[in-house]
RNA sequence: CGGGGCGUUGCCUAGUGGCUAUGGCGCCUGCUUUGGGAGCAGGAUAUCGCAGGUUCGAGUCCUGUCGCCCCGACCA
């Protein structure tokens, strides 16, 4: 490709909004542009980016024998009513009506898809396992899109679905999308780990997320550098101490505008450990048949010095979703802001217990009353509830494996694996006969890669003060040719000569400066740049460098130079080769 | 959905009620220059997001509205 014609150009300053490094260059570079909020376009290099990386995800799903297939944007609500997302999932999926009034809606995902497609397809265990992928466009309407490509509204998913027989089957493609998602991100040369992960709407049972670790990342990854367990802080868990002693008579002490558990441990001399704390959420439910809802406070009360965990209680108690709950809905239920505690509460309200306070005795809890707390509350004599753990891991907690210290990072999720099991075959209809004869649901798996967000991660990962440095497996073109002699000729013939070896080659033809061509030629990052200039031109060479290490120059003889570019190329694919990681699920 | 910020030409930006709306980059023309965003000369590009209001006069003040960004809520 020539520059003198291509189509995207480079902006000398951040446009607004660029707050991340790798967004600031992506955009300065040309290879995205912004439209409207979380909705992109790719331009020529961006959208060549995006097409290596797929590349990559084709041969490693196919390595593991999946069949590429696309399915629908657009979905007949009716499937979605069938498993009964329609109604559980909110504003996020985007719903319209088609002609003839036909209510529709944008696929978020496409589980309901496939199964749709799948029962049409599959009926004996003769036709199984099966595993399919598309590459595809998805729309969520997230309520906040940010830092570029990271999060956004429409997208570009690698989505794949495994039907199997039977929950080794489902382990054996499970496992075998484990490690081909290392393959994947290694080939990309994007560094992940794998963490367990709550389900979240999928519905699910075991679950991995793949993560970037980043300072620009909204999940928080839990970490024991000791032993290696690793989860996401939605599931962490972790080694918890308890207080048991006998059981006191409880008591009402007056704590005058102690509302937190600072204030209530500064005023009693107490220790926040022998505190319960109490916090109020309204939780959503959803019936999946009929699709009505219904809300219901739920009180979920964890030791005073941990924080809970919004996911692991939405989980606990079996929501559908939650929020804050308002003053007036806590004290129609019996309990006061500030001095709750779930003892007094009335009917219906949902008791969430950490085991940290159920297996603690004597804790300081709200008496429900403005001013007031009650010493010696124990779980079981005083309140009934779910016991549950619902408590956040945090730096510094105890492994639940190994019992070191847990460390916090930040990451973003580039991937993620779900074994569904039968959520979906069974309430749509997705059934085979087994070789007894009996009607079973098959059994199903679904892996996502978010294409555009690992291309935003790899800009994150590879840039430095002058622009992008992305790896050969990914850059979207592998050399770029910059010419300073006046004379055309020699650079016409050299690009001729690379293109004609099979090499891809941008080719700086433009009348600029010097300083312009390199400036742009670092922004764009081509990991390999040759320099056409008199200097070396003299001497029957031209220059080289590494995009990853600017510092030095080589130079190469004109004389066989598309083979010794080849071999550069080779080489640096070779280093991204020597990195794949492979890794099993253990 | 709550809190905050910002909308001035392709991009960045000045503007604190007063004349014909700054400047830089980019763009066009010509000349010069050609190893790190070059120089000179000339030129084009803005219904100051939109609508309404206050005022003799509004980019500037008020109201509404739309869009974008950030924090939170939310979320594979």
């Amino acid at each position: 490709m020539r520059m003198s014609t291509f189509f995207s150009r480079t902006l000398r300053e951040a446009p607004n909004g660029a707050d991340c490094k790798g967004y600031e260059y992506l955009l300065r570079a040309g290879f995205i542009r912004q439209m409207g909020a979380g909705i992109f376009s790719l331009l020529p290099l961006g959208f060549r980016s995006a097409k290596k990386i797929e590349a990559v995800i084709r041969q490693e799903m196919d390595g593991i024998g999946g069949q590429e297939i696309l399915m629908p944007l657009v979905n007949p609500a009716d499937i979605w009513k069938e498993t009964g997302r329609y109604y559980s999932i909110d504003k996020e999926m985007s719903r319209f009506q088609d002609r003839v009034g036909r209510d529709m809606v944008l696929a978020m995902t496409h589980e309901e898809a496939v199964t749709d497609v799948a029962r049409g397809e599959i009926d004996s265990y003769k036709r199984l396992p099966q595993l399919v992928y598309q590459i595809q466009t998805k729309w969520r309407d997230d309520p906040r899109p940010r830092a570029g490509l990271i999060r956004v509204r429409e997208f570009t998913m690698k989505d794949s679905y495994s039907f199997d027989r039977d929950l080794e089957g489902l382990e054996k493609q499970y496992k075998a999308h484990y490690a081909a998602y290392f393959r994947i991100f290694s080939r990309c040369g994007l560094p992940v780990i794998a963490v367990g992960s709550d389900s979240g709407m999928m519905g699910g049972k075991v679950a991995h997320e793949y993560m970037y670790l980043s300072p620009i990342g909204e999940d928080t990854i839990i970490t024991c550098p000791e032993c290696g367990y690793t989860a996401n802080r939605q599931v962490a868990t972790f080694r918890k101490t308890y207080a048991s002693a006998d059981q006191l008579p409880i008591e009402k002490v007056a704590t005058p505008e102690a509302k937190t558990i600072d204030e209530l441990c500064d005023f009693l001399k107490i220790s926040p450990t022998q505190t319960a704390k109490a916090l109020f959420m309204v939780g959503t439910f959803v019936n999946s048949e009929t699709g009505e809802e219904h809300e219901q406070l739920i009180v979920g009360l964890v030791r005073g010095d941990m924080d809970i965990e919004e996911n692991k209680l939405q989980n606990a108690a079996k929501a559908n979703g939650l929020r804050p709950a308002h003053v007036d809905e806590i004290r129609a239920a019996g309990m006061e802001p500030g001095f709750g505690s779930p003892i007094g509460a009335k009917e219906g309200v949902i008791v969430i217990v950490d085991d940290s306070v159920a297996k603690s005795n004597n804790l300081v809890a709200g008496a429900n009353e403005d001013g007031y707390h009650l010493r010696n509350t124990n779980y079981g004599r005083d309140y009934q509830g779910i016991v549950a753990d619902i408590a956040s891991a945090a730096e510094g907690y105890l492994c639940p494996v190994c019992g070191k210290p847990l460390v916090s990072s930040k990451g973003v999720e580039v991937g993620n694996i779900f074994q569904l099991g039968t959520r979906y075959s069974e309430s749509m209809g997705c059934f085979y006969q087994d070789e007894d004869g009996v009607r079973k649901p098959v059994i199903m798996g679904s892996y996502g890669i978010g294409v555009g967000r690992l291309l935003a991660c790899l800009a994150e990962e590879y840039n430095d003060g002058n622009g992008l440095k992305l790896p050969i497996t990914v850059a979207p073109y592998q050399v770029h040719l910059v010419s300073l002699v006046k004379d055309a000729d020699v650079g016409e013939r050299i690009y001729g000569e690379l293109q004609a070896a099979g090499i891809e080659v941008l080719y700086d033809d433009r009348k600029e400066s010097a300083g312009v061509k390199f400036a742009d030629a670092d922004l764009m990052g081509m990991p390999i740049r040759m320099t056409i200039g008199n200097r070396s031109l003299k001497e029957g060479k031209v220059e080289i460098k590494l995009r990853g290490n600017l510092d030095e120059t080589l130079s190469l003889d004109l004389d066989g130079l598309a083979q010794e570019v080849k071999d550069l190329i080779a080489k640096l694919q070779g280093q991204i080769a020597a990195g794949i990681v492979n890794k099993e699920l253990a």
